[in-house]
DNA sequence: TCTTGACCTAAAGTTAAGTTTAAGTATTAT
DNA sequence: ATAATACTTAAACTTAACTTTAGGTCAAGA
């Protein structure tokens, strides 16, 4: 068992955050002993999934409600499930922006050295926007489909 | 030439949006028609920019930032390449992070079919933190890592 | 003519996720 | 015993990125 002081060194969590968690409800029935917060395995497993679902983008109250759900016990397994499955979808969804967002910053680096070896735009603005080199051209259009 | 309704509609923002950006300097130079913004090429190329280096984290400040190197002309060419060079580490290392973030919940997933195969956690409890099925132990161990 | 709709500004309001402050209690080290 | 540390709370403050409000201009259509 930890108290705060020592969770907030093992996660690089102000003890802010760790209290702003804790009032937020997101560690259901923490234990006590004569006020201060004891963290056990089960508050460490409850901190890397709420840190996994920020990233993925929840907000702290969907959280609030998983771990209330955890807390519940076996009969909201189902709803635990669906949870992360949806979660799959949403996660899976931002990656592939992410690979959008990463072409379009490739082809913005290959723009700019080929700027920098012409010393102006001229070239780039007649290849633009459908007679770029092959390779580039294929970030291009990923970067700006839809 | 379009106007801000019509910019609004083509980008799916709200015009206060639009004009939030403008006032945040993101439009340098915009041109104006008896006060009315004109959005021409330069300014739609400069939104996909800016919903993409927002994606990739970016503040309003620093975007602007770069907006206004672009205003400044072929002299700045060397630090907008630096500035891509930059969001491109900073953009494979998000998604090195999400990728994380998904095995996280693809184990959560596989943990809670289990769960309510089994009726309890009780199994599970036995297999962790080593003793998985091969499959999952590599989404629970890259998960978990670090 | 008048009203509808699209544009404008400045300023105030909103929201989430903390962070800081102020005041107090408890534990630990010397 | 006492001083320094680590813990506690409630409440106010912060920040970014919008959004809303209130008031105004201007052009086109009924």
């Amino acid at each position: 068992m930890y108290t705060i002081g020592q969770i907030s060194k093992l996660f690089h969590l102000p003890t802010s955050t760790l209290r702003y968690y804790d009032k937020e409800g997101l560690f259901p029935n923490i234990e006590r002993s004569s006020g201060i917060r004891r963290f056990g395995e089960k508050e460490m497993e409850a901190l890397r999934v709420i840190e996994c679902l920020k990233k993925s983008g929840l907000e702290i109250k969907d959280i609030k409600q998983f771990m209330e759900w955890c807390a519940q016990g076996s009969s909201t397994y189902p709803q635990r499930r669906e949870f992360f499955l949806r979660q799959k979808e949403v996660v899976e969804g931002e990656i592939r922006k992410m690979e959008k967002v990463l072409d379009m910053i490739r082809f913005k680096c290959w723009y700019y050295e080929q700027a920098i070896q012409d010393g102006n735009e001229d070239r780039l603005h007649e290849m633009l926007p459908d007679h770029l080199p092959k390779e580039i051209q294929l970030l291009y259009d990923h970067a700006h489909e839809d």
